[in-house]
DNA sequence: CAGTGAGCGAGCTTCCGCTTGACTT
């Protein structure tokens, strides 16, 4: 066996192609890149050429000795991975790493996993395409450079384990300018007129016609003026023209529509909608979920076909093959649809079921016909040529595509209404029943949610289809920006309606506006890190750097140029940049603003971020007595805090009262409002403030929680204090010391002695410490205490932040 | 989950793109 070794990207690939390719293959997954720069080291020596310092991981040592040992038994190797960029790496990577002869390596690509697609691969090999590799090692190495260099400048000047780079900075430099343009927009408001008319039609019909005038006013006079001046009016049918009009079903999903479409129908998070994916692609049920394609395989598009005719009849099929027009696509893969289309729905969890169908629906509905319309717009006078009024009505012939998939949009108020109109004639007189005019308010720019932000970065070819979702996650990680939901708030607003009998009434009415539901708003660290960059590193923030690299690297790949070349001209300018960054010194902080003086000390009292995020200080290091400090609220930032509000912060900690002979404390703390009975710490929730929360409210939070302290306690033993069986998240356990441990299937929790317990305990003896790290250095001693050897680079927890005082 | 912070100093943090696994008590 073993004739033949395949290497594709991902094992769900492996095992479809292995079954395409009979006994004389052997498929295996290279799980992705093999090879990377060292994770902790820059790993580039600039003055050696940017020579590159690769390394095999540790988690994929055993995976590549056992491709080694499967390379040297087979008699030729075929390097199947993706027809990109990454994709070309990957089989040179794999190439050296796994010490493969020219002679018997073949490289063969394909974009769909049928079989005549791997068959056709595997008759055409080629070699591994060098250009290609480099213009991969160049971008892997100017992401790397400017990652490295610019990220500790960011530590020194702002706060530690914060990060910069090509893709995550651009991407919060999106929202901060997002959030600026809200901030600096100016309003208009205006006067929209609308008229019911009762209308017969030439059938008989009776019917309203809701319509719009033509003109809009920018002042209550005019408005009223005009309602003035229109009664008693004859209104006359002037014009009705009607247009055939045609909707074009979207293209099937790639990764970013599918985020956005989720999000918009689903409700779904941009991380869900891939782990849902990940789940249905691992499952056979849709192709690969990571891709920036739109095509189709041929035989998609047939089954799809025979499908639509059989479900809705010939009429409605209309086979297409769309073709890309984002930024930078590599189109390694197909766009994504079902498997197989015959399958209308799935089995799986309620998600899996919704996106499937959404999949489905969009796959289908990309093969229908268009939606075929009728537009129909009436208008009718009043005896002035320059203005009318104007009904709107659409009517739809033949619904195509629509029977199946209407695409939801982003805007928020879609009062788009349309009438049903009768068949009218021109020359007929509308009964007039009522105008109404309503004061309307132009609209702010609208912010960002997660999947309007991957669109945004897809559109200015920032990022890959693998690293939409974590970069979202990073930003927000980071806690450069927040995801939030809002009120909104109440606005007046003004109503004029002429009535029938000619009078003019005015009421003002109110409406929410502002209102947000998952939106990303900049952090002041978010916008304070973005000015700073943007100051320093024009270039890498602007919107067109990576449009501009990606040229470059095209260049690379195609022969025309030397990598190294190209990053060495980056590299001359930008490193110029970083140096001056680091040298620049300022009075005050990055970000730093005076507030002014204290009134009674005479400190200077000052917002800025600090290792915890934005805080106040009152006095500097100079002055005599130790400076002061406190953390701004959830909701406070230091670009508006003032400087009473800043100083109210230093009330806390605040003594509620007298419980049981102990203080309790309200403060406010790393995760928010709490107040503080002993040792008990008891968070606050949105309704409470800890400068005026009561001492009865304390009272019952601490009593509540005091309760649930003891619901968590399933049996102590008088034996052994430090081993309990505890109620957890996940169900009972056994803990230990930081350890935890599984109570074994048929125990009763409540039963177990503490024999049993030290059993259990002793035979499970790989359970980690619950927590990666003791949760405080509270002494000195404690703090210089090594690291653990353990913990690799892929704890990605919250950074615990740990510093000396 | 845990409820902080003014120093003379150790060592940590970080990028983007490929891909899943994990034992979540």
């Amino acid at each position: 066996m073993g004739e033949n070794l395949v290497i594709v990207e991902s094992p769900a690939k492996a095992k479809t192609i292995e079954k395409f390719l009979g006994k004389d293959f052997v498929v295996k997954s290279s799980y992705g890149h093999i090879r990377d720069l060292k994770p902790k080291d820059f790993s580039i020596d600039v003055a050696n050429n940017f020579e590159p310092q690769y390394e095999i991981p540790a988690d994929k040592k055993k995976l590549v000795s056992e491709l080694k040992d499967l390379a040297t038994k087979a008699k030729m190797v075929w390097l199947a991975s993706d027809e990109d960029r990454e994709g070309e790496a990957i089989s040179w990577h794999l190439f050296q790493a796994l010490n493969l002869k020219p002679e018997n390596t073949k490289r063969i690509v394909f974009h769909e996993i049928t079989k005549e697609a791997i068959l056709h691969a595997i008759q055409n090999p080629r070699a591994i395409d060098q250009n290609l590799v480099d213009a991969q090692q160049a971008r892997r190495v100017l992401d790397r450079i400017v990652g490295f260099e610019v990220s500790p400048i960011l530590w020194r000047k702002v706060k530690p384990a914060l990060s910069a780079g090509r893709v995550q900075s651009v991407a919060v430099k999106l929202i901060v300018d997002r959030e600026r343009e809200i901030e600096q927009f100016n309003g208009e408001s205006w006067y929209r007129t609308i008229s019911p008319f009762n209308v017969v039609g030439t059938d008989g019909r009776e019917a309203v016609l809701k319509a719009e005038l033509s003109k809009k006013f920018n002042t209550k006079e005019e408005t009223i003026a005009f309602l003035e001046s229109i009664k008693g009016k004859t209104f006359t049918i002037n014009d009705i023209v009607v247009k055939p009009a045609r909707k074009t079903p979207q293209p099937p999903f790639t990764t970013s529509t599918l985020q956005q479409e989720a999000s918009r129908k689903l409700g779904f998070t941009v991380a869900q909608t891939m782990m849902v994916a990940q789940k249905l692609y691992e499952s056979g049920k849709i192709t690969y979920m990571r891709t920036d394609s739109v095509n189709l395989s041929q035989m998609a598009i047939n089954t799809a076909k025979s499908e639509i005719i059989s479900m809705a009849g010939e009429r409605y099929s209309k086979s297409r093959q769309f073709t890309t027009s984002s930024k930078g696509a590599q189109e390694a893969h197909e766009a994504i649809r079902p498997t197989y289309i015959s399958a209308h729905e799935i089995d799986g969890t309620s998600q899996e079921k919704r996106l499937y169908e959404l999949i489905w629906k969009r796959t289908v509905a990309s093969q229908m016909a268009d939606a075929e319309l009728e537009r129909t717009t009436i208008s009718i006078g009043f005896g002035n040529p320059d203005i009318w009024f104007a009904a709107t009505g659409e009517v739809i012939k033949f619904d195509g595509f629509l029977k199946l998939y209407i695409e939801s949009t982003d805007d928020e108020q879609n009062d788009d209404e349309t009438t049903l109109i009768p068949p009218l004639k021109v020359g007929q007189n509308p009964e007039f029943v009522q105008a109404i005019a309503t004061q309307r308010f132009s609209q702010k720019p609208y912010r960002y949610n997660e999947a309007s932000l991957v669109r945004k970065l897809e559109e200015l070819g920032i990022g890959r289809p693998s690293t939409y979702a974590p970069t979202i996650s990073t930003i927000q990680q980071r806690e450069y920006v927040l995801k939030e939901s809002r009120p909104g708030e109440p606005r007046e607003f003004a109503e004029l309606t002429l009535t029938k009998n000619g009078a003019i009434t005015e009421k003002n009415k109110i409406e929410n506006t502002g209102q947000e539901k998952n939106k990303l708003f900049p952090t002041d660290i978010g916008s304070v890190v973005c000015d700073f960059l943007s100051d320093h590193f024009k270039n890498i923030m602007s919107y067109d750097f990576t449009a501009k690299v990606e040229e470059e690297f095209d260049i690379i790949a195609e022969g025309k140029m030397e990598w190294q070349k190209t990053i060495g001209e980056f590299y001359t300018g930008f490193h110029n940049e970083v140096v001056s960054a680091n040298n620049e010194r300022t009075e005050q902080k990055v970000g730093e603003r005076i507030l002014g003086v204290h009134p009674e000390t005479k400190h200077q009292v000052s917002v800025k971020i600090g290792r915890f995020g934005p805080m106040v200080q009152i006095g500097t290091a100079d002055d005599e007595d130790k400076p002061r400090f406190a953390s701004l609220l959830k909701g406070q930032s230091i670009n508006t805090i003032t400087l009473e509000e800043a100083l109210t912060l230093f009330k806390l900690p605040r003594v509620v009262g007298v419980y049981n002979g102990t203080e309790i404390k309200a403060n406010t703390g790393r995760f928010g409002p709490y107040v503080q009975f002993a040792k008990l710490f008891v968070s606050l929730t949105k309704e409470d403030d800890p400068f005026t929360v009561s001492l009865e409210r304390a009272i019952e939070l601490i009593e509540k929680k005091q309760e649930a302290e003891k619901q968590k306690v399933i049996k102590t033993f008088a034996g052994d204090e430090t081993i309990q069986v505890l109620n957890g998240r996940y169900g009972p356990y056994i803990a230990k010391e930081r350890s935890n441990y599984k109570i074994p299937k048929g125990k009763v929790p409540a039963d177990l002695t503490l024999e049993e317990c030290l059993e259990i305990i002793a035979s499970q003896p790989d359970a980690k410490p619950s927590r990666k790290a003791p949760a405080k250095a509270t002494s000195k001693t404690k703090a210089t205490a090594k690291a653990k050897a353990k913990t690799p680079a892929k704890a990605k927890g919250k950074p615990a932040t740990k510093k000396e005082s």
